[in-house]
DNA sequence: TATGAATGAGGCTTCATTCAT
DNA sequence: TATGAATGAAGCCTCATTCAT
């Protein structure tokens, strides 16, 4: 009886998971607010209940995301640990991300992040400082020895970033394989090819 | 007498390049047909009379241009040089022509390229070709032992591209500033960061 | 104990209350029932208990309202004074409730009385009632000598009605200045005007 | 041939002949756009070719007869006549109006004029300039001595044109009779009212 | 080839009202 | 009495595309 009762929060919450279903599914622009209500088996007017227009609802679904990533650098970045590490560290939690949860991810990428000429402008400040805390991280590495200083941090982060941003497309597109063990293997392969470097070493 | 009228051909490019523009200040979705006439000077159905809808006006952009690149690939993989510098003409084709034409660029990178959801589909099976060109290079220099064996081809192609493309969207949305010598720079950045890496080396 | 709590009749006049302030400030349209709920500090719903709709909200205020100049015009024909002193005296009580309470009057007359094709065609036999009974006075004036014969009852209270409503419409709009003077002086321009004529008499 | 095809400007005039229609007869918020496009025959898209939205055709309707009228008081103010026959001439020729296109001056006085709180606030300085006319025509009969000075022209103007506009509202929601002859007596009555007044005079 | 008037489907949003608690 | 979550109908406007000339 008690738990019988969805609430407001969890009401919401319904939208949310409905939203990137269907936003996976169509697309943002595709789709229409009455197919994330239909999906949520709530009324159509619901939605308006709890977000202020179809933008709002991605809004939300890509900062509650989003924020966890920048504070994931921010963290990781404050750790003692070699700067290869830190990158892994990164490189894992988003590929993680997409593991657990690919259709949120696929329409954070796809939708906002992608989407740069529409919804990512409005997020374009967000995403510049995920970007930043990636520059800065690589700026400690150089500070520390660890990295090479004639790749500007900026540049570097951005050839890092696009990288990964590259192969969870793939994955989303299916130009590459995606499973767990390739997921795994990513992590290592980013990181191998970024730091590493293409170059077969004679040593 | 001759010359002084615009052949069929001309009206035609006349549109694409004042479709370059419309697309590139509005984006694809944000501006009207008639905002391609009105840029190109010409009468609202004319544009139905060279393409067939809207969609073919960019399809055309893209392919037009894609195509070339696609071409330079293949051309520079069969060149005999090193596969650092067959990375390096690509790198310096793609940043050229942003030199050259940063609108265009704009409008395939952020239109179809980056738009996966929509014109991307459409244009899946042509974007994987450059792709698995660029593999096939990456393919040959492992094969001649420049190229590290333990990263597969493929995720080495998307790493490159990813990288590339990421930059291009940096200067299109001015996270990274862009000039002559930025572009000049980048194109050594690229190379040295994907097949160097961004590990400092003791030697 | 007794007093703090308020009576059902209270909470009802609350809502009134603040039903007038949004109308007059957003209009009976523009205004959605939650801006009523929040101006008087109740829930959403809790107009629903009072009133059966939106509409009825309005009703109320206007009937309460009009029935009270209804009621002031029988009362004014009964009386044994001069025609032109009757008609001063619904003038002064049309224009002594504006400035009492202008917004109430702003709503009545900008929403109901002049909103002939809504709310106006509801309640157009209590309007019809006013001016029935204002063309009484005239009538009545006419038998007893005061008031000219060849213009019919019907039209002079027209007249005298839009006359009014007109000024009243002025000053709600800032059409013309409104004030304490104002008022006191209209009450006597009214009569003069109507009564008087705006024809300048040799005598 | 020649005069089989409708013109532009006639299928433009057939939307607002058809929207006057409408609008007398639902109301302007009540009607929807399809309304309109359905009374005139044509696609429910013409009606945005050739108006910017349903608002702009109100305006149109409102503008196009509203400046006849303030170009008439302008006008009639020049003349050299009495002030009461320039009065006259107004009356006249909005009771003219009336008769010649009832719905019109419906739709303009119930949707515009009337509707001062939505439409009417667009419109309030073209409304106010139609009282500024009248009111100089009053001022002027004040200085040649034909109207008396203690009361103000514009309180004047208000009284004249509210009864004439109090009239014409008694006509559309059938309060008042109407017909052929009740225009022409009314023209008179008006001025009869106004400027003689209702007082009986022992002359 | 060239014009631009004509068509009409499609979708977001608002908000009065209901209802379960 | 009181709350506010839930419902869903209704309508304006956009704009790609067609077509008559």
């Amino acid at each position: 009886m008690a738990t019988s009762k969805t609430t407001a929060a969890e009401k919401r919450r319904l939208i949310l998971d409905a939203a990137v279903r269907v936003f996976a599914r169509q697309g943002f622009h595709t789709c229409r607010v009455s197919d994330i209500a239909d999906e949520a088996g709530v009324a159509y007017g619901l939605v308006y209940h709890y977000f202020r227009s179809k933008d709002e609802v991605l809004d939300t679904l890509f900062r509650d995301r989003w924020s966890l990533m920048t504070a994931l650098i921010e963290d990781v970045d404050g750790r003692d640990m070699p700067t290869r590490d830190k990158l892994r560290q990164i490189t894992s939690f988003i590929f993680d991300s997409y593991r657990h949860d690919p259709e949120l991810m696929k329409v954070i990428i796809v939708e906002v992040t992608r989407a740069a000429n529409s919804f990512g402008q409005t997020h374009l400040q967000e995403i510049r400082g995920a970007y930043e805390g990636i520059a800065r991280i690589v700026e400690h590495g150089q500070e520390r020895g660890e990295i090479r200083g004639d790749v500007t941090s900026q540049f570097a982060a951005m050839a890092f970033y696009g990288a990964i941003e590259q192969v969870l497309t793939s994955w989303i597109f299916e130009l590459l394989p995606f499973g767990e063990a390739e997921a795994e293997q990513a992590k290592t392969l980013i990181v191998e090819t970024i730091c590493g470097g293409l170059d077969a070493r004679s040593a």
